[in-house]
DNA sequence: GCTCCACCGGAAATTTAGGGAA
DNA sequence: TTCCCTAAATTTCCGGTGGAGC
């Protein structure tokens, strides 16, 4: 019943993007000098999760390397490369000029240096998720780059600016903003159709399933397509020819359980620890967060240290905190939205 | 208004982890 | 193996914040 997986996975970018001509078309606009080998302007794309920034992104920069032979593209999610270091060697290593760098005995500064040594073709670098940088000062060194066309994706101006430094604030104002809004429920339904009329054979499912995931996603289109890449795998496991209303119930759950895992997934063993505690006892504070951690691990590391996880957690929108002082509580961050799915 | 105190989070110091070189 | 180097994680220290109780 699955005709092409590839199109109902997360990042899959597809041929034609719907819904976005106006976004795409100023992106592409703000990237054009690249075409004649001239520097480009910084973009700033934003708009919540799954509004379709990163497809967007690596939609257009696929498309300039099309039409033009010289220009290179990279994908840096910095999330998942939140250190500088992290970051500089993601840009490097897809530039195929990391082959003497190693991991532990490289200094900082020589990785700069062959950012700045760099003279191969211009290269747009997309920067997914910027806001989660830890030191986002590689904006600053790539801004001052001509060779480089940068796209910061953040999902607020806000976020991405409460970040960063006033002399990088007052540059990255003046660059383009791509603003991106949710989808509204008949174009994410055409999504939908689209990449069900690639990834499956016909009549796997019907329209009015197609409007049901969408109204469940609320304009969501990373959880709409996840909860059609659910339901689908489920029915073929299940070796169904089409998928039923009950898969489609269930998937609906699975989908927003999976997104979480994906997060929860890139927690250390004692930062998992902490998670679960605050998820079994919440809302709590971060005294009693500490004793039961203390209690649950043999070798706990310090408040201090666990006052850090519990941040990074909230910025990683796993927890909650209420209150500022001394009334502070942490709690888990309730995913479960209503769902119309049935 | 004042003091206490739990909590926050920045900065600097220290420890840990992992890779290269001799 | 041992030594050396560096990034990353953690700890230590500490000033600032703001409820709670008086």
């Amino acid at each position: 019943m699955i005709r092409d997986a590839r199109v109902l996975r997360a990042g899959f970018v597809p041929r034609e993007v719907e819904h976005r001509d106006a976004e795409v078309n100023h992106l592409s606009s703000v990237l054009e000098p690249i075409t004649n080998d001239e520097p480009a302007d910084t973009a700033i794309v934003t708009g919540p999760s799954g509004a379709g920034k990163t497809c967007i992104s690596k939609f257009v920069t696929e498309r300039l390397r099309e039409e033009v032979l010289d220009v290179e593209a990279t994908y840096v999610n910095c999330w998942r490369n939140h250190t500088r270091f992290r970051a500089l060697y993601q840009i490097l290593d897809d530039l195929g000029t990391t082959i003497d760098i190693h991991r532990q005995s490289t200094p900082h500064d020589e990785l700069t240096n062959r950012l700045q040594e760099y003279d191969g073709p211009r290269t747009v670098v997309i920067l997914d998720e910027v806001d989660q940088l830890e030191d986002p000062s590689i904006i600053y060194t790539l801004h001052d780059l001509p060779q480089f066309a940068i796209i910061c994706i953040a999902n607020t101006e806000e976020e991405l600016f409460s970040q960063i430094d006033d002399r990088l604030v007052s540059r990255l104002r003046s660059s383009e903003h791509v603003r991106m809004d949710k989808y509204h429920d008949d174009q994410l339904f055409d999504i939908l159709r689209a990449r069900a009329k690639w990834g499956l054979d016909e009549d796997v499912i019907v329209d009015d399933q197609l409007y049901r995931i969408a109204d469940a996603a609320a304009g969501d289109a990373r959880l709409a397509i996840g909860i059609l890449r659910t339901a689908a795998s489920k029915a073929d496991r299940e070796n169904c020819d089409r998928i039923t209303d009950d898969i489609l119930l269930d998937s609906a759950e699975d989908a927003r359980a999976q997104i979480k895992q994906k997060s929860l997934e890139s927690l250390t063993p004692h930062q998992r620890v902490v998670y679960e505690i605050v998820r079994d006892h919440g809302p709590i504070g971060p005294s009693e967060i500490h004793e039961h951690y203390s209690d649950d691990v043999d070798d706990p590391r310090t408040k201090r240290t666990v006052r850090t996880y519990l941040s990074k957690m909230v910025q990683y929108n796993l927890l909650e905190a209420e209150g500022t002082s001394r009334d502070r509580e942490y709690s888990i961050v309730d995913s479960k939205v209503a769902s119309p799915m049935g």
